[in-house]
Parts: structure tokens; sequence; C-alpha cells
RNA sequence: GUGCCUGUAGCUCAAUGGCAGAGUGCUUCACUGUGGAUGAAGAUGUUGAGGGUUCGACCCCCUCCAGGCACCCCA
């Protein structure tokens, strides 16, 4: 491979293959949201960076984004994240949406970061949520809608869980413990990456942001504590309805799950491989305000983020994804010399008007033809020599079973309407 | 952005300073009205890129590029 153009780096070309891989994901995502009346929208993959601005993690916006300059000068961002483009839409349009909003997206969004598994510059990201609802039914709906999916993509709960955590409780139990509202940041950060650091060097952290031996200890119990949930209303409201929803089976309650966005202020969750291989497979949460951030009035609402890498990682090493190469649908037309060319291209022509897809091989060894169309993992190939001509008939042969046929040719349509 | 590891045929990998190879895949043929198998023949490389050391570099050194692991951050 000489003097090829190398691609952006952290980007993917997506062959046929991996296109189709992709299609049958938004298909799969797709499906979920939709049974839960979710409606697709999407905004530009290019903003100004005064919309990030306002609030999205300081980082992701001025050490992860992709900024330059239009020809006028102004800076432009390509998305990293799709809530700020989100509550904009919201935000000016706020009379006139009809709450609780049940809006889902799927498209392309871009961080500089260095690339590695499970992380590109470029990728694709399911978005959804709904907004205008403060309940605990909108929390548990929103896990619903993950969990669908998650069963539709074939995971199951041994392989996938959803972990759920609340902030609120989270926030109390430290206070309890006599944490400080100025180190709750630090600490609610810490304890967010407690399964990465090694054990002594989490303590030293902790230990520097000024907590007694004591306080420490109390906080690793609490991180033991399966049952915290129990101490919360919200979270005993929150698993009852997922109960109700039949899904429970996929969710369980993990008190180190914080999120690292520091605009979730109730519920917060991710999707994991139970056997911790893989990185988070989606998160999300709740968020008290966030429309107001952008010039809004307040509404509330509740959401989670899934990016096409990781998911596709773990359904791969699951074996989870189909083979499907081309649509097996597609029908193959043969040609049996240069004479019959025409009779063959008729064929063709009449069976797309007939609503098939059809490929139309070009005359040469029919060999050739056959192993062509094989390779494209088509099932149906047509072939029509000169006794077929003569005699008004056409042999349909299964590229899976290898058998063939002769049939009129008038009643081939209808043949192979029947077949499906 | 920080540290470490890796880069050889389309793919998976050999060759540790002395002629760049194997498996698989690919092309052609056996099979001039039929693709899964078998057999035969054949093609394939600026060894990621550029520079340096050396009589000689896939191998050692430097820089860059790309991928991977950990950190950072997060989908």
């Amino acid at each position: 491979m000489k003097n090829v153009i190398k691609s952006v780096k952290g980007t993917r070309d997506f062959y046929p293959d991996e296109m189709a891989k992709r299609q049958w994901l938004i298909r799969k995502l797709a499906e979920a949201s939709q049974a839960y009346g979710y409606q697709m929208y999407d905004g530009p993959c290019l903003e100004t960076i005064d919309l990030y601005a306002a609030k999205s993690g300081e980082e992701l916006v001025k050490e992860q984004a992709f900024v330059f300059n239009d020809r006028g000068g102004d800076p432009i961002t390509l998305r990293p994240e799709l809530t700020p483009t989100l509550t904009r839409m919201v935000a000016s349009r706020q009379n006139q949406l009809t709450f609780p909003l049940r809006w889902w997206s799927f498209g392309p969004f871009w961080r500089y970061e260095r690339p590695q598994k499970g992380r590109t510059r470029e990728f694709f990201q399911w978005n959804i949520d709904q907004i205008g609802s403060d309940s605990v039914q909108a929390d548990a709906e929103i896990l619903a809608v993950a969990a669908a999916f998650l069963k539709n993509v074939g995971l199951s709960p041994d392989q996938v869980k959803l972990f759920v955590n609340d902030r609120r409780l989270m926030d109390a139990q430290l206070s309890k413990i006599g944490i400080r509202a100025e180190q709750k940041p630090a600490v609610l950060h810490l304890i967010d990456r407690i399964d990465k650091l090694p054990e002594d060097i989490w303590d030293e952290k902790m230990l520097a942001e000024g907590l007694s031996e004591a306080q420490l200890k109390a906080i690793r119990a609490l991180l033991e504590n399966c049952d915290l949930w129990r101490e919360s209303d919200q979270m005993q409201t929150l698993f009852s309805l997922l109960e109700l929803l039949e899904v429970s089976e996929y969710v369980s309650y993990d008190p180190k799950i914080i999120r690292g966005l520091d605009y979730y202020t109730g519920t917060v969750f991710e999707a994991h491989a139970t056997n911790g291989e893989f990185r988070a497979i989606l998160g999300g949460g709740h968020y008290a305000n966030l429309v107001a951030d952008v010039g809004g009035m307040p509404l509330p609402g509740v959401g989670f983020a899934m990016g096409d890498v990781v998911i596709m990682l773990v359904l791969e090493a699951y074996g989870l994804i189909p083979e499907e190469l081309a649509d097996p649908e597609t029908l193959f037309v043969t040609v049996f010399s240069e004479e019959t060319l025409g009779d063959s291209l008729r064929l063709a022509s009449q069976l797309r008007q007939a609503g098939f897809k059809v490929i139309q091989a070009e005359p040469e060894k029919l060999a050739k033809q056959f192993k062509y169309a094989d390779r494209l993992g088509l099932s149906k190939a047509l072939v029509l020599g000169p006794d077929e001509i003569a005699n008004g008939k056409v042999v349909v042969k299964d590229l899976r079973t290898f058998e063939q046929f002769n049939i009129e040719r008038e009643s081939l349509i209808s043949h192979l309407r029947r077949k499906d």
C-alpha cells in the first residue's frame, strides 16, 4: 500500500460490511426508542463555542473539542456532545413544544482525544432524553428504554447491567459523615474513580482533600453498601417502578456511580459489561435545570448517551452482531453470452419494475458469475440460456442450497413474490 | 496532554546485523451451461514514513505518523 493518503487520526472508514453493522445498530436503538414513543430529532454538527461555554464540563470544550475559525474568523466547534444543542433547541421553542418531550437522536460527534480501544476522535452517539418531567417515573422510563435496547440486541442481564445511583443520596450521606460542601466535588470525583486507582493511592488522595481517617473509613463502608438505596425514597420508588416495567433484572444499585458531568442532580447511571472488561457502554442521569443555562425557563430532564464504539466491541465479543454482508433479497441475473445479453437485461428490467432489487452480471464464464454472486452473499440467481430463451423459461437457482429448477417466464415474478 | 508497548504480503504472523518467508486469502487452469471441496500453476512487499550508525539494517539509534495499554477525560 504505497502513497495512499491517510485518513484523519481517530476516524474510521465504514466499508459496506461495517456500514451494514451500523445500520443494524441504528435499527435496534430506533426500535427501543420508538417503543416508548420517543421522536427522532437532530441538530447541526457545527456549533458556536459559546453554546458550550454555558455548561457541559469545562475540560470537554477547552481540551477536547475541535475548534477552528470559519472564513469570517469566528470560532466554530465540531459538536463534542448533543445536550447543549438539545437545550438550545428546547429553549428557543419552549412555548410551542408539548412537554414532557420524548426525543432521541443518532449522529456523529468529535472529541480531540488520544484514540485507543473504545475511543475514537469521530464517533456516533445515541442520545435520548425526556425533558419536562421531574418524576421518578421519567427516570425509570429512560432506564427501561436502555434495558429494552440491551435486550433487543441480545445482551443478557448476566452480560450487561445498568448500575444506578442518586446524587442526592450520596450528597446526604457525605453530609452525614461530615464532609463539607466545598470538599464534596473532589470527593465525589474520587468516588467515581475508585475502581481505577490503587487502594493506597486512592486513600492518599482522599486524605489530601482534608478528610480524617474516620471519614475515609466511613466512605469506604458507604461504597461497599449495596443496600444504601433503601435510605432514599426516590431510589425505592425507582426500583419498584423498574419492577413494574419488567426491566429490573437489567438494573443494579451501585454506590460508586457518580458520573463526571456536573449537570446531573439526581439519578445517575451507567451500563457496563459485568465482567468489567470494557469502558462504560452508556451513561446518563437526571438534570434539574439544564435549559435555564442557555436562557430558557428552568426545565428538568433525564437522558443518556451511548457511543457506537464500545457497544459494538461488546456485541462483537459476545458474537451478537449478525453476519449480513449484503442484502440477500437482491436477485442476481446471469448472462449466458454476448448474444443473450439483451434477454438478461430485459429480464432484470422487468424484475426491477416489479419491485425487486437486481444485480446484472456481465457476459463472462458462468463460473465467475456465480462465484461473484456467492461472495456478495446473494441467495438467488437467475439463468437465462439459449434453451430457456427458446422455451420461454428461466432457471431459478438457490445459491445457498445449490438447488435449481426451470420455471415459466410468466410465472417467475409471482413465484419470487410467493417465496417472501 | 503524560508515560509505556507495537508497526513485515489483503489478513494472521515468522525471519535478531548477512539473498524477506509461511499459512490463509487472491488470480488462472483442471471444469468451454453453474459458485461450497480437491489438485496444479502464478502474482503480491519502498518491512508505517524520513533520517542516522554500519562493508551491510526488518533488526541498533533519532524524529515523525498510526494503533494499543495505563493516566487524564468520557460515549
